[in-house]
DNA sequence: ATTAGCACTCTCAATGAATGAGTGCTAACA
DNA sequence: TGTTAGCACTCATTCATTGAGAGTGCTAAT
């Protein structure tokens, strides 16, 4: 259990390593107004602090810095919610005042802003993909042996495919597997629209529609490329201006990492409700072992649609970020809602 | 005018460096086989190639290293093309064997295993979304009050806008639209829609057709989102591992010019035909002069749509490069004719 | 015209001393 | 008993110095 005191002096140390990132000794600590302490004492319970795994040294005799285990106490019980000024709220909201119709849009000037106001890189997860539902299908012939299909959600986004159309298929063949298309997936999940379609391409067999299975065939197979969900940055460089990645083997892992994300699951904690924090190795990454993670969730209506997240490194300043985000995941969800659903939903 | 000695010494200065990254002297040179003089001749060469502009000294007694207008000497004069080895002939012609149907695929893939024989960073231009031309055109409604306008190309791409619908306007009021715009629009390349939507509101306006020009205005407006060409990396990270941006500052500006190529115009040279090499500043920007940009351009059928980059530092093997990119740029060539022309073209 | 020889210059890595920030411990103090 | 002053000690950082090595420029010899 810690002391009243002991509490104190860890809160003043993190703040105090956040906006400086240098060790902090204990004469610097006692300065402050808020610690009545000489440094002798505090000096013995930072070694107490250290004993317990809150603060690290970097070597014998310097300042301390705060550990994982630190910053995890600090951020569950020392995070007092920091106040946004007016002129950043109006910055806020000045994205959202000029009625955007793209949803795409919208997220892509959320990232920039975010990652603006917090010097940090913001990423944005996008829209789950496949969670919208098919609104209407269609398909635009090209070539003689080669059509777009394309696939309009009822969220405007509009996912596009070419499919090889094979031999001796005339355009009135299309227009049937369209209808007969429309007929059965309008309403459908993307997420099933491969089950969808090979349901279809039986059912068609059974019913002995002619060759027909053949080009829905040809349409599913062109449809089985993953529709990946798309990844949105605000200010990448951002963290390459932390002083914690002057190293360049770090910056580099670093920036390897940030091109990959979507290869790579998990790094982000998408389905969670509310605001996630995650510290250094939490991230289960070893080229994120200096990184914080702080992931906010939005949704459209009720429903979860994505994640807003923002990257720094662990010693970033948590209370901002976290104020910063609640404001802005409240602000996307808003926007988002009005776009998709109408002004009245 | 250079004696037939300087300019061997010339080019042995310039592939040495290439190849090793460090300065040249003349002992080293002189141990080459082809170079048969003592290092005393060859620090005479070396003086007098100095004082012409052709080589560097990065202190006064270190070694020498190309200047700009040496490079720029060595590969206007010593370019022999590289036999690039049967090794990796095949691995390009493997991209492009498994029969691939979209174009973007294509682009993609043909960005990775260019940066993947060469080290260095590759950037494609995807195609010059203005060339294609409109195949047919149309509107889903998504909620009473807006709707999604899909154009598909002629080449297979299909653009995509929500834009609102002012109250009042029925269902078959959009169909009307629709018509009207497809009879206008199919055919007409995608630079020039703007100015054809806006005759199109003029002659609805002078033909009375109701207000059916407030609709095409709305569309208008969400279609000034001006298209921006593609881009497409392969390699981001290889830069950052070449010795030249190991000091950070200059690693982060190349990093953040990477990330902002598309706002930058002029970086590339994309209308060229043929085989384009940038030096240094010759690249006109600051970020930018430790690297060397080469370019090819692709083509479909007889019409130049885009270009084929690689970026690396000056010190770039230019004759490995120049050969890779010239196979690539014909093969790709071939392989998006027969994606979007067909096998016959 | 070419080369050997030599003095000279500059970088780089290693060394070591001075500095300073910070600790741990002990003894004094309230 | 909790707090503080004092002091010896540790370690990183900075700076100047030094020696080795690589390379040049010049001059004189071939």
């Amino acid at each position: 259990m810690l002391t009243n005191r002991q509490v104190l002096i860890l809160q003043v140390t993190v703040d105090d390593f956040i906006e400086t990132a240098q060790p902090v000794g204990s004469r610097q600590i006692s300065k402050k107004e808020e610690v009545p302490y000489s440094p002798a004492t505090i000096r013995n319970d930072m070694a107490d602090l250290e004993d317990m795994g809150f603060l690290e040294k970097t070597h014998t005799s310097s300042g301390r810095i705060p550990s994982e285990k630190g910053y995890r106490y600090y951020v569950d019980n020392m995070l007092t919610p920091q106040l946004i000024s007016t002129d950043e709220l109006t910055q806020i909201r000045s994205v959202f005042e000029e009625r955007m119709v793209e949803t795409e849009q919208v997220i892509r000037k959320s990232a920039k802003i975010l990652s603006d106001l917090t010097s940090y890189t913001s990423i944005l997860l996008g829209l789950d993909v496949r969670k919208h539902r098919v609104k209407r299908f269609s398909v635009v012939p090209l070539t003689d042996d080669s059509a777009v299909a394309i696939i309009v959600t009822d969220s405007g986004h509009v996912e596009n495919r070419v499919f090889s159309i094979p031999e001796s298929f005339s355009s009135s063949d299309i227009e049937r597997m369209v209808n007969l298309l429309n007929d059965s997936l309008v309403g459908v999940y993307l997420h099933e629209l491969q089950t969808k379609l090979e349901a279809v391409t039986q059912s068609i067999l059974r019913q002995r529609l002619g060759r027909l299975d053949d080009l829905v065939g040809s349409l599913n197979k062109s449809m089985k490329i993953e529709h990946e969900d798309k990844v949105y940055y605000g200010g990448k460089m951002h963290l390459l201006n932390q002083p914690e990645f002057n190293d360049l083997k770090k910056a580099r892992s670093i920036m390897y990492l940030m091109d990959h994300v979507n290869q790579i699951p998990g790094i982000f904690p998408v389905d969670k409700k509310g605001i996630q924090i995650r510290i250094g190795s939490e991230n289960n990454h070893l080229a994120m072992e200096d990184c914080s993670v702080i992931t906010a969730s939005y949704a459209i209506g009720e429903e979860q649609m994505g994640s807003i997240a923002i990257i720094g490194p662990t010693r970033m300043d948590y209370k901002r970020v976290v104020s910063l985000l609640d404001i802005m995941s409240g602000d996307l969800s808003r926007e988002l809602s009005r776009i998709l659903l109408g002004p009245q939903g």
